[in-house]
DNA sequence: CTTAAATCGGGTAATTAGGGGT
DNA sequence: TCTGTCCTAATTACCCGATTTA
């Protein structure tokens, strides 16, 4: 079939970034409407956030996630 | 990948367009049934979605994902 | 024509949004 | 100031079998 280009970017629910911050789900949303996260809405109103902003945010925070071996 | 002609109109999948979205494909069903989505049926009912209308949505959702070329 | 994956429906849990208060 | 919790309403995710698509 007609396979798209997958240059999309990865998104995360509200959860998936708590998770990774150790933090409520609502701390998120916190975050997004203070501006201190992009966020994507859903046509719903649910928020989406990208992947690597997250691992960005996690990596300057001094935590690395590491599945990747730091490049510094 | 398939070469399609640019002045068609590509349509995309539930799955496609659920990806994008990072949502369930039953989710962008019920955005079509309730008119937040433009769908097109297939002689078999499946649901189509036009590509430039789901890139106009991110993009007001606050995600501009143009790295291929520009809609113009 | 056959096989495997996707999408149809519906119905029911889980998640999220938003405001308020600790 | 920042975060976690309580509440209700809305949205989304997963369950099934049957049909369509590729």
């Amino acid at each position: 079939m007609a396979t798209i280009d997958d240059t999309a970017e990865q998104l995360l629910t509200p959860s998936e970034v708590a998770a990774r911050f150790r933090v409520d789900p609502k701390t998120v949303t916190r975050w997004a409407n203070a501006g201190k996260l992009s966020s994507i809405r859903t046509l719903g109103g649910h928020r989406r956030f990208r992947r690597s902003e997250v691992e960005e945010l996690l990596a300057a925070s001094g935590l690395a996630e590491d599945h990747r071996h730091p490049a510094a």
